[in-house]
DNA sequence: CTGAAAGCGCTTACAG
DNA sequence: CTGAAAGCGCTTACAG
């Protein structure tokens, strides 16, 4: 026997299980009980191969291990952006939970909502062989979602849980709909008669739960409906739709779908010269980090995202190493922060 | 020859190239050449190979090239943060990079600076075996680049390249001194007797480029040289180090590591009173999307983080295809964007 | 408790 | 131009 074989390794190659069994004088199957913590195998050897394994500075092969195994401890992420405040801090969240448990993180931005371009992105992340996450908050995500092959681990963090567009697979979501409603009765409550709504982008055709609440709480007010404009994700949409409300001095209430669009919103008001919250009030969503520091500082609703972005993981995790605890859906309360940029109508009759 | 042969495959499974092989009437290897593009092979073979492959709907298994081939073809981003505004941007420049050369993207994130800690991400996103990007703006970045054991393909996004803290890696760069300068000479040049300055961390402990360029202006211009004020990332930093400035009557205009801070400083100002930028002028760095919108809208540098990032995943791509050309180290050019919160001082003597 | 065999789905020389 | 063999670094039954 080669007492010297295990140290004459060429440094530029990674030592195998081969090399450590060598080391250790057991067969290279021991080395691979021991590194998943295997049971059956006696004290002593255990000792010598992880002695081995600390001495050549081991590290199992992460591919050869998901070809073998058929499973890989690794997640991606399907969503259309990474950069706005909801998905970064989702992303966030996921990545967190991820981190814990050892699983490796990997992105697929779906840049366009075509069904053929969505498939392609969604083939290319199913052959990761991992699970799979994806964010159905805006069309392509939804059709991400809808084209993930059955079988595959995947859970989808949606808009709303009525009839979510995955069918049967297990979601995570966030009451938007309730949250618009307390927003918008907030706006009501200090005496506005009705609120106006700049929306994001809804991810069907359907009626967006932020549009849906904030309707729904000006009718149980039974205060008029004004029809919402829409606004995109950013500031500069906010920003022309801010453009066309400032014009009308009957708005005194705006409601956005998203921080970034009521900072548009503030900004048009602004120009226009009217005063907030004394002319206008303006309500966003999400409280960004930034929202605080406005001038005005910003009300609006926060939500959860990294935590949903947690349990978003958490219920992948359970799905993919199918223990019998499926995670409960986790839906996170809302809530509203009254700051600044909110208050009383002005006593002065604003109406026509 | 059974004909039904490959026609009774359990829907279970995805399709082996053994599967399209037979399919195709020829051997497995015969595919392999036909998926990675090999020359020499019969057109009429190369067709046959193709529609058998179209029919089963194969998709060449990630893991098992990776295993045989040795390369994987996926990036991954080794980084502290993936929300702040400079992070996410540059991430987001290397995701649309890396699906243009259909690789895939994984994101590691560096919780702590701690030597053992950062050691241990690194180790596991080598397990990838694919390359690396490390973006080492902060200590912890900066540790992870020069844990990058040597041999793997591996770019860093760095502060300064003056001395690169990953030895003679490849890496790209912003040269944020000079912009730090242009930005300080824009606010003198209005007519300050000096320039304040709320710095970013610095990802050593040697002067920041940023804080350096700053300086370096003010000492050109002969102004007095102010203690730079640490603002940390975020608004509340700002917003800190801003109240203290807000009590000095003297300070009439000051520079900030980057807009969230800027932000931060523009609330405690208001708070103080103080006008912007009748009394105080303020100035940015980064222009991130919403710093257009801000009332008033602010005066920035402008950095190509986006670009930045494409830039080191094309080096990245040269590096591991070990192409001949390898790209030059591209630098992109800050600009100066001047807004609405810097201004002449105001005309009544603001000083002791 | 531990070894020898077969296999995961590919690629890479090596023959012909 | 195409096939048969060996191997990438592991895991999974199967024996003993």
């Amino acid at each position: 026997m080669n007492v010297t074989g295990h140290t004459r390794k060429l440094s530029g190659t990674a030592p195998s299980i081969r090399d450590v069994a060598a080391a250790a004088e057991v067969s290279y199957q021991t080395v691979s009980r021991v590194i998943n913590g295997h049971p059956s195998v006696k004290p002593s050897t255990r000792e010598r191969v992880l002695a081995a394994i600390e001495e050549l500075g081991f590290r199992r092969s992460a591919t050869a291990h998901a070809l073998a195994s058929g499973r890989s401890r690794s997640v991606t992420v399907l969503t259309a952006n990474t950069t706005h405040y909801g998905y970064a801090a989702i992303l966030q969240g996921i990545e967190e939970e991820a981190r814990r448990a050892a699983y490796s993180l990997g992105i697929a931005v779906l840049e366009s909502a075509d069904e053929s371009a969505v498939r392609a992105v969604v083939r290319r992340a199913a052959d990761t062989g991992g699970g799979l996450v994806v964010i159905a908050y805006d069309p392509a995500g939804v059709a991400a979602l809808r084209a993930v092959p059955a079988g595959l681990p995947v859970v989808g963090v949606v808009e709303t849980p009525a009839s979510p567009p995955g069918g049967d697979r297990p979601w995570v979501w966030t009451d938007d709909r309730v949250a618009a409603e307390e927003a918008t009765r907030h706006l009501l409550s200090l005496g506005h008669e009705t609120v106006h709504y700049v929306a994001i982008p809804s991810s069907t055709r359907r009626t967006a739960p932020r549009t849906a609440g904030w309707r729904a709480a000006l009718r149980e007010a039974g205060a008029p409906e004004p029809r919402p404009l829409q606004g995109g994700w950013g500031p500069a949409g906010g920003h022309a739709a801010g453009r066309r409300l400032a014009g009308d001095p009957a708005v005194t209430a705006i409601l956005c779908g998203n921080d970034d669009l009521a900072l548009g919103v503030l900004r048009a008001l602004r120009e226009a010269g009217r005063d907030i919250p004394g002319e206008v009030s303006v309500a966003g969503f999400d409280d960004a980090p930034s929202s605080a520091y406005l001038t005005p500082s910003l009300t609006t609703v926060r939500l959860d995202f990294a935590g949903l972005g947690r349990a978003a993981f958490g219920l992948l995790h359970d799905v993919v190493e199918e223990s019998a605890r499926v995670a409960p859906h986790p839906v996170s309360v809302p809530e509203l922060i009254v700051r600044e940029s909110s208050g009383p109508p002005s006593a002065r009759p604003a109406r026509r």
